[in-house]
DNA sequence: AAATTTACATTGCGCGCAATATGTAAATGA
DNA sequence: TCATTTACATATTGCGCGCAATGTAAATTT
């Protein structure tokens, strides 16, 4: 009846199509969450967290607040639910994707591609605004941190990639998190672009130069 | 009795020191105009622009609502006050430097430096914030958009320490896109490592290499 | 020195938001 | 098949927010 997601915890999964008919209780309860927070994500992309209203999502979703109380508990709830689903989204990128025996330049292609197709989404957008308004908050228990977490799922699929690597701990650290840095920059003035979106080829050809350029390096 | 600022726009001067005795108008307008924005970057980057409220500000800067009513309009003047006055903020870091006869590396270096004194300082985090939520708007003129004033004053600094250039225009124009990119993502990242935030010299030191093997190559 | 304008402070108001409480039909279990 | 739980919908409430209106003591102008 339930499976788990890509950090263990359990998930509710869909049994069967979206026909009309009868419905078993876990597919409405799949069926709806997933609405609920593709909503979430639709309604942050276009008009920002802070628009992101009750009566927005429940328009978007195509439900009554109610059931996002009855699923979430509540705004902070659903909108923990939607940065956790960005994480597996991340994921889900790298997971059909062979990597052993993959040249290591080859290798640094495919991650920024596939990085580029999380961080270029709404998904990653939505999930950074939220973790941003969350940072500032007093209340919300926190522990570990939430962007603890989304570093974690990052580096999960990093180690996968590029473990045998020969550079010291914290010059691969280093390296990582400035792969990361500049993935989330290039989202972050593309966010502020609105609409029109320009094309990031160059960039991300110049990352992945820098990126072939230190993993190879005989330290 | 009124200077212009980078701009051209006309900006409040004070006359004289913050003593306690007798002020002119223009020095209580500047004093109070400066206290409001300062408190305004120092209010987004503690608790986030969603909790920068018209209470917190008053409170943080000693005066009443009323007082920002009459200066800026309300709140949204408010916030675009501060957002030009984080693109001063920005060319104030490269005022002093004399950059006629210096290398190419040099340049680069002096130019990372002082934008990542603005990028990873408050003025540009609460910058940020500001338009972001401003894109989301359908309300609010925004013509030309901010976010093309704001690189404006970037390019303007940038094409001042590079435009001997030897690269093709849509090139040159790639890397500097890349470099102001990079900048702001690790701003980003560290908006959301909250009060700990780790340094970032490895990273900028990628940065500096890049930027100078691109705005080196012969074409 | 009188008139006017400026630079605020104070008060009150309306609105949108999220939460709470409650109702109900469908699905599940005994 | 009947009791119970689940998955929502509906109606109501309270609260915080920004704005508008007004008051007032300074500073400036005449």
């Amino acid at each position: 009846m339930a499976q788990t997601n890509r950090r263990g915890q359990a998930v509710a999964v869909p049994l069967v199509g979206a026909g009309k008919g009868r419905r078993s209780q876990a597919e409405r309860t799949a069926r709806t969450r997933r609405r609920i927070v593709a909503a979430v994500f639709e309604c942050i992309a276009e008009v920002g967290l802070a628009r992101t209203t009750a009566v927005e999502i429940s328009r978007r979703a195509g439900v009554t607040w109610g059931a996002v109380q009855h699923h979430f508990g509540g705004k902070d709830g659903m909108l923990i639910a939607a940065v956790e689903d960005s994480f597996d989204h991340f994921a889900s990128h790298f997971d059909d994707l062979p990597m052993t025996g993959v040249p290591l330049d080859e290798r640094a292609h495919r991650f920024v591609d596939g990085a580029w197709a999380h961080f270029g989404s709404r998904e990653y957008r939505s999930a950074f605004e939220i973790l941003l308004e969350f940072v500032g908050r007093d209340d919300l228990s926190d522990s570990p941190s939430w962007r603890t977490e989304m570093f974690r799922s990052w580096d999960r699929v990093w180690m996968e990639l590029f473990h045998d690597s020969k550079l010291r701990r914290n010059e691969h650290l280093a390296i990582e998190h400035y792969t990361l840095s500049v993935l989330a920059g290039l989202a972050s003035t593309r966010m502020l672009e609105g609409g029109r979106a320009q094309p990031r080829s160059k960039e991300l050809g110049f990352l992945k130069d820098t990126l072939v350029r230190e993993l190879g390096r005989p330290s």
